[in-house]
DNA sequence: GAAGTCCTTATGTCCGGACATTGCGTTGAC
DNA sequence: GTCAACGCAATGTCCGGACATAAGGACTTC
């Protein structure tokens, strides 16, 4: 009985006193901050799976601040699905192995994060009438200029996938050699559009011959589909793609989080 | 000057004044009554697509409610995509058309809402020791005892998908007739298992001569495939899934938002 | 007429406190 | 020994205020 009413039950797995400090001069909000330094405390291990993170009112006394801003860095952890709150029992790290969720991410930047060099050859870059079915999904006025791009996106010298994009005129120039050099987002964000969200759609088909062909694949090899609307913040419509990728050599790997 | 000082230029879109009120003796969070509220109002087409909501101090005092109630309703809504917020501007309602963003969802429950009356026919409900694959795919110790269940999914008669999964044993049983009357993950919501993430692989290949038998394709045909392990909120792996989808009839339709 | 500066506006950040509600262990009774 | 009632601990909700900061317009100046 007194043992177990001073040393009760000690929770499985009790934090290491972690280093943690705000500095309240820098810009970066403090909330931020904490969020940052939990993040990399988890991903050091420094916080193992299922260890949980002492209560939130402790926690703020201990790096003098507020409740509502410690329990703000948390839901950010939340959001990513590092965290899990529980009333009435506390916050824990999740067991489940780190993996980035799926974001509106662009091939380009994925491929050069894993390493592989990814390369890109423009087969097309021109501007013209844009087809009904761009102006559809775009929800332009028909007989709309757009800017057509056809590419090819190649990593280690082999061709992964082949890239149509149509994108308003009127918004932007896309130079050939940057299109080389960089990814379509990454060339749009540097001229000020932010992107928001998107309407995807991914399938699979048979490729043509020429999809075949230009990708290096027997001919009716399986092919893997992918159909994209991009907005912006502002919620216009900033871009159309149609991608067909290798099925033999990519494939979408991403993480869900149940709604909340 | 005087009439540009008492009458400056309008905000583009007023807000007409919604009928907003919160019943404070509901169990139900004032915050989340709010959100709702402004979800319906934008569905209903009350708040139109770059309308301006209106600043956050006003709307809670004509609510009667604090700010940071407010903001937390708002909030919901900026993370579920249906809001932007620029600072110094004010909050607007996107102009995208509505589609739900991506969620661990249920081919049964999505097929459902889309009222296409799926069926499953339940081909294989056993239990055995588990595959090495599915031993490193759910973490667990080798020889050890899962349940593997494979169906086929239908709409309208029509094969749709056929669906290989892998249960730890000791988690739940599965009733055929259970799997024939609704999905996986309802069954294993009623049993307790709340679900939070999952890890998914998308890809697409020929389909062997079983496969397209099942799902009455043509030999060789492209099909959609998808590898998934579902982790319930404690983070322990609950699941493992190889599923195929016949790509002349099915997509994966999905919203993505950038990452906060 | 064009450019820079000020000012308004609205969200972003942060604080300190209060009470409600849930999960779970402990205690107590049967 | 089993079960119900109590109480503790932790997150969930909500309030009222304060100052900082960015975006955009209006004004002034050149």
């Amino acid at each position: 009985m007194m043992p177990s009413r001073y040393a009760p039950s000690v929770p499985k797995h009790e934090p290491a006193q972690l280093r943690l400090a705000v500095d309240r001069a820098s810009p970066v909000p403090l909330y931020f901050q904490l969020a940052r330094q939990l993040e990399t405390a988890i991903e050091d291990g420094a916080l193992t799976p299922g260890s949980l993170l002492g209560n939130e009112i402790e926690l703020a006394a201990r790096l003098g601040l507020s409740r509502p801003t410690v329990r703000q860095a948390i839901r950010l952890l939340v959001d990513k699905g590092l965290l899990v709150r529980r009333r009435g029992v506390g916050t824990q790290v999740v067991h489940t192995g780190v993996a980035r969720p799926m974001a509106l991410s662009s091939l380009y930047e994925d491929l050069a994060a894993a390493g592989l060099h990814p390369t890109t050859r423009v087969l097309h870059n021109t501007r013209g009438p844009a087809p009904a079915e761009v102006t559809a999904a775009l929800g332009l006025p028909e007989s709309c200029q757009v800017t057509v791009v056809h590419r090819l996106r190649l990593t280690r010298g082999e061709p992964m996938a082949y890239l149509c994009n149509y994108l308003p005129s009127d918004l932007l120039d896309l130079p050939t050699g940057e299109l080389e050099s960089s990814g379509l987002y990454a060339l749009m964000r540097r001229h000020g559009i932010t992107l928001h969200s998107a309407q995807q759609s991914v399938g699979a088909r048979s490729g043509t011959a020429e999809e075949c062909g230009l990708l290096g694949e027997p001919a009716g090899a399986a092919l893997l589909t992918m159909r994209r609307v991009s907005y912006d913040d502002r919620g216009r419509p900033v871009e159309y793609g149609t991608h067909v990728y290798r099925a033999s050599r990519y494939t979408f790997e991403f993480r869900l989080l149940v709604r909340g």
